[in-house]
DNA sequence: CCTAAAAATGATATGATATATCATAATGTG
DNA sequence: CACATTATGATATATCATATCATTTTTAGG
């Protein structure tokens, strides 16, 4: 068995334990997000159906879907970039702290970084003296990448 | 003079100094965001131009507007909301370390907070580390405000 | 001053991201 | 099987943003 069907099938146990069903059209935004090495746009993932499966879903469906998996924390949507990722965690089982995430402004690549507890508990105090409640503690930062820092120089 | 004039002026000084100009409609663009107490988008800035001066002009000119601002660094884009925000540091002279943007993911809502140079180097050693730059160390943070988290439980 | 270059703005079209809404198909349950 | 629930399709439209060319305004040089 592939690692691509081990994390599907993980995946679809996690939702069967929420009472929820991963099926064949969720599946395969999922897999399409995680064979991908970038962030991908809904229309990305419609033209991903096309190719891996000579169909053209309406991107109204891929919105859907992309919602349903992020209700169960398989996929993140990063802002920054209006873009759409298979959520790290569900690729492996031990604890790995909380991921941001680094996006490089110019070529849109995603980074995964993590920052210890410490600082993370940090902005969060700061966070509620505020009046605010983190949404989520995975940061997205707007970064650019090394290379594409070199080019602009 | 009111408040608001002096800042303006203080902008228009700051433009002179980079061999720009803030023409009459910048300056609206800018007075309107300085006036609001919410990150306005594009669109909504067209509104607001129809409202306060009686003509509507083309969105585009609005983006080339905002752009112009925020190369001049009076205006700063929250790509979390989609929307622009007048830079903070236009409005007090005296350094006041690094703002970070609370939004509130329902509301839409921005809170500024400051956080500490020590976090801030720590986050950004890290992404170092991991090869990129951070682009700007005012992080936009992904939140729910305190009246928006009440109404959602 | 007048004119040519440069800068700013207007006008139009279109692309990209996202949601609302109603219709149809698939699935589960008594 | 019949009905309710869930999932997906189809269509329209809202929202955010940029490309491109035309026109107006400003600025310098003669």
């Amino acid at each position: 068995m592939t690692k691509l069907q081990t994390i599907i099938d993980h995946a679809e146990q996690s939702c069967k334990a929420h009472g929820s069903k991963l099926t064949t059209k969720r599946k395969q935004v999922l897999s399409g997000l995680l064979q991908s090495d970038r962030a991908m746009s809904a229309y990305e993932l419609v033209d991903y159906f096309k190719e891996a499966y000579g169909e053209s879903p309406p991107p109204m469906s891929v919105y859907r879907i992309l919602s349903f998996l992020q209700d169960e924390q398989l996929v993140h949507k990063l802002n920054l970039a209006n873009k759409y990722i298979a959520c790290t965690h569900i690729t492996c089982d031990h604890d790995h702290g909380v991921p941001q995430f680094l996006i490089c402004g110019d070529c849109q690549r995603v980074e995964e970084i993590t920052v210890g507890k410490s600082t993370i508990n940090t902005l969060k105090r700061k966070v509620e003296e505020a009046g605010f409640h983190l949404a989520s503690p995975q940061l997205e930062i707007n970064c650019l990448c090394n290379q594409c820092n070199d080019k602009a120089a």
